[in-house]
DNA sequence: CTCTAAGTGTTATATTATTACATATGTAAT
DNA sequence: ATTACATATGTAATAATATAACACTTAGAG
């Protein structure tokens, strides 16, 4: 059984835009920034910055893809459970980006908030590393 | 005693520029964002958004200020020991914005990150929530 | 004083993101 | 099939955020 059908099902209620961009993220795996993806999907039909924003809107919203905002960039949600809640490492030499999976965190991070008048309603984590291959070098 | 002594002693070293920002920042207390310093401080003879994000860098480099990336603004750092690592909780409703102030935060993210191959360098911690008064309205 | 590193002033330009508005499409009720 | 509504699209213009390049100045070390 090949994954076509499911991938498709998952996606089934995007529209044009909102597809093609998600599946050049999906794609790339890597954080993508907004004109990186207008330029890349021109011969797809994308002509404004505005088509590109909204798809990233539109996606962000639905949890199929966060943005990184240390380094303005998009990229595919690989947790499949995080809503809005973001957490990554940022490779400071190379760049290089994975999104931590941690199904625990959510629960963890709360405790450090310390102020139980506060509610958290959702968080985003930049942990700066220098990564495995990063740091033999 | 007055703290005037150990104010201007800790900003010594600071260049003019950097002062005005940095004493700008310090009456606010709020995060600013580049241009708003820069039309405040037009009167003080800053002209260029390059003259605000060179004594922001330089500030932000001295631990003396922090960016708050998710909303391209710049706060005075509230703690005096975090270095480059920065954690805010930021009201999704009002955007009040608080530093985390918790000495023990940096040995508990780091535990987060199971990942011992990886080394943390520094982080940013964006917490989104409903504040005290907004939780109430 | 001389040398050097850091900072300054200025203009221009690059990058990231949104406003505004007219048109089109999907979906559900009639 | 027609209407109504919400959502998405296409396009142009512009706003907001940030950096490059270059000539000049200042502060400190030796
Ligand atoms: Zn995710
Ligand atoms: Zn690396
Ligand atoms: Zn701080
Ligand atoms: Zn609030």
């Amino acid at each position: 059984m090949r994954s076509t059908h499911t991938h498709s099902k998952k996606n089934q209620s995007l529209t044009k835009n909102q597809r093609i961009v998600l599946d050049l993220l999906q794609n790339s795996g890597e954080p993508l920034k907004a004109y990186f993806i207008l330029d890349s999907l021109k011969k797809e039909g994308l002509n404004s910055p505005l088509q590109v924003y909204r798809a990233l809107d539109k996606l962000v919203e639905l949890g199929k893809i966060h943005k990184i905002e240390s380094i303005n960039s998009f990229i595919i949600c690989n947790n499949s459970n995080c809503a809005s809640n973001t957490a990554f490492t940022i490779c400071e030499r190379c760049g290089k980006v994975k999104e931590i999976k941690n199904k625990y965190l959510k629960d963890s991070v709360s405790d450090l908030v310390k102020d139980n008048q506060l509610e958290i309603t959702r968080y985003n984590l930049e942990f700066y590393v220098l990564c495995k291959s990063c740091k033999i070098n």
